[in-house]
DNA sequence: TCCGTTATATATCGTTCGTTACATATATTG
DNA sequence: CAATATATGTAACGAACGATATATAACGGA
């Protein structure tokens, strides 16, 4: 009941999220969130809240879609060697070429940077940094136990080793390294990854 | 010539990289620095410019100390083993246990959300980016040359590897990861690094 | 068709921002 | 001891900040 609102709430949130990834959450002012989402400051706050809750919001949509693409594509592919080329082609692909036009992760670019100074950030972090180690981890052992893998190295060491290595993508990225050059070394990487 | 400043450069500078490193570049004001770096705004304008100045001052700074003592440390170890163990000991160190107690590394956890944003970042990060690489390859190619280490890796290939480590580290320690944690699989780092 | 409800647009609130005049204090130089 | 030069502290500038009061517009239900 009542007026109906005359703009895409998630479309919305996408293009919040831009404004903060590439300006950050003290760089992003008001008007530049209601400019970039298309709509005026009271429509803002009735929909998303204050400032912060927005941000909170656009971490949560991060967190729910893009970050987690490249864990899809790790546990969709059978084969763990295609399945890590896989995952850091799409790590890569997310560093460089996100829809959103921004660079890098927005996690690990921006977002982690308000960890002490905005209120439920840290809680977000830790929890994505988790459930993505815990599916990294449940892949490598996955391959461990069909003996595919030697155990000379835990599954849970390949995975965190497999995690840092995303964080230096994105990072490249962020700094604007090409995604060529990021490209050159994946099979590399993966063979060193899967080494005994 | 003139009234002598009753404050030291260094020590300021210090304490507004700590302001610029927790906070951010947009999150920190004007007020925030002059009150951690003692002085008063118009003592802080005439030693170190305007805002963006100050900033590009921290980073400098950072570049020419913080972020190469792992560096030195792994060239000056021979054993490479021993090396990159304490290159990654004082990763770590660095990531979680700072003089200034910021979390992370400046320049991966704060400078980099700038670098569109604030001239003059962008050329500061890629340059320390292109001599960290550099001289990490270049430790490694001394090991191939001597014999100590197989070719089935490059030594360029390794260095990029153990480059993008790091980031990871400090991406950990800005989450607020514990240094106990990260030192667990050092040894098992090391030894894939070195790995056939 | 009128009412209750929610969204929208305009205008503006008080605060904080980065920055700077201005006057004063403390050094060196002649 | 002047004269000059630089640093300091106080106070305040205009601009931009996050947030909102108010009035109007557009829907569903009675």
């Amino acid at each position: 009941m009542g007026r109906p609102r005359n703009f895409d709430y998630d479309t919305a949130l996408l293009r919040a999220m831009k404004v903060f990834w590439e300006k950050g959450y003290d760089g992003a002012s008001m008007r530049d969130l209601t400019a970039a989402m298309g709509i005026t400051g009271p429509s803002l706050y009735a929909a998303f809240g204050d400032k912060t809750e927005l941000y909170l919001k656009t971490i949560d949509h991060y967190i729910s879609s893009d970050a987690c693409t490249p864990l899809v594509v790790l546990e969709r592919e059978s084969d763990i060697e295609t399945a890590l080329k896989e995952f850091l082609f799409e790590v890569i692909r997310s560093a460089t070429d996100h829809e959103s036009g921004a660079k890098g992760c927005f996690i690990a670019s921006s977002v982690v940077a308000t960890t002490e100074h905005v209120e439920g950030v840290s809680a977000r972090v830790n929890a994505i940094m988790a459930e993505a180690e815990d599916r990294l981890t449940a892949r490598f052992q996955k391959e461990i136990d069909k003996g595919n893998l030697p155990q000379s190295f835990p599954a849970r060491f390949r995975a965190s080793m497999l995690f840092d290595l995303r964080q230096g993508y994105m990072f490249r990225g962020r700094a604007g390294g090409s995604k060529e050059e990021m490209l050159k070394d994946v099979s590399e990487r993966v063979r060193m990854l899967l080494s005994a």
